[in-house]
DNA sequence: GTGGTTATATCGTGACTCTATATATCGGCC
DNA sequence: GGCCGATATATAGAGTCACGATATAACCAC
C-alpha cells in the first residue's frame, strides 16, 4: 500500500525551506546573512535571489517555523530569524525524510544491473 | 567561483525525465508500462499520472533522448519509447550530477556539527 | 452491444521560482 | 554635507511546470 504521496514540487520546495531553516541552527541570521552562508557552506551551489528567498521567509514565519524580530539597536533595519521548536523539530524530521527519498530515488535511476561501484 | 548554476525547478524536472529514462534502460516500453515499473520499482515512492508522464515523453522524443514507434500489429495502439545513444549518455551522466547534488545538499542539511552517526 | 480496463492525448488551473523594480539606510569620498 | 555604491527588505509580474479533468479509442468479458 503506498502510504507516501510524493510530490516533486513540494519536495523542490521542501528543499529551499530546509536549507534556510538549517542555516539558523547555529544561531539567529538576518536574510542576506543566510544567503550568504548557504552560499559559502554549499561552495556555491545553493544561491538565494531576493525574490526567492523573502516570500519563503514570511512562509516560514507564517507557519511558526521561524521567528522573525526588528532589531532596531543598529540605525540599518534588519529583521533577525530564528528557528522555534517547531521548526527545530520540522527541520531534522524532513532532513531524514529527504535523505530517504533520495536514497531511494538513486537507488532506482542507478536500477538493479548496476553493480555498486 | 560558482560555476554549478544549480536551478531547483530544473532539478526537479530533471528528476522526473531520469526516472522515465531509467525505466527504458533495460528495454522499450510503452507510457503506461513505465509508469507501472517506476511505481513498482520505487516500492509505490514515485507515481506518475497521465497528465504528467506525457508532455514529459513528448519533451524527452523532441530532445532526442528517446524515440517513439507506433506499434500496429496488435490492435490496441500502443506508442512504444526506447532510449537513443544520446539517451543513454544523458542518463548516466546526469544521475551522477544527481548524485553528487543530493550528497552535498545532505552534507549541507546536517551542518558541520553533526556526528556522522 | 454494453461496460470496464488499457492506453494515449490535451487543456486549464494553480503553485512556485525568478526577473525586475522599489524603498531605505549606512559608509566612504571629496 | 551631499553624492553614490553596498547593504537590506519587499513585492508585483512573468514564465514554467506538474497536476486534475476530460476526451478518445480499442480490447475483453458476458
Amino acid at each position: 500500500m503506498p502510504e507516501d504521496d510524493f510530490d516533486i514540487q513540494g519536495f523542490a520546495r521542501d528543499i529551499n525551506e530546509l536549507l534556510i531553516l538549517s542555516a539558523l541552527r547555529s544561531e539567529p541570521k538576518h536574510g542576506y546573512q543566510i544567503v550568504l552562508d548557504i552560499e559559502n557552506e554549499s561552495n556555491g551551489l545553493f544561491r538565494f535571489r531576493h525574490g526567492t528567498l523573502y516570500p519563503i521567509l514570511h512562509r516560514l514565519e507564517k507557519e511558526g517555523l521561524i521567528r522573525g524580530t526588528w532589531s532596531k539597536d543598529v540605525g540599518r533595519r534588519k529583521k533577525v530569524y530564528s528557528l522555534t521548536g517547531k521548526g527545530r523539530r520540522h527541520l531534522s524530521g524532513e532532513t531524514g525524510r529527504v535523505e530517504d527519498v533520495v536514497s531511494r530515488l538513486v537507488r532506482v535511476l542507478r536500477g538493479p544491473d548496476q553493480a555498486p561501484a
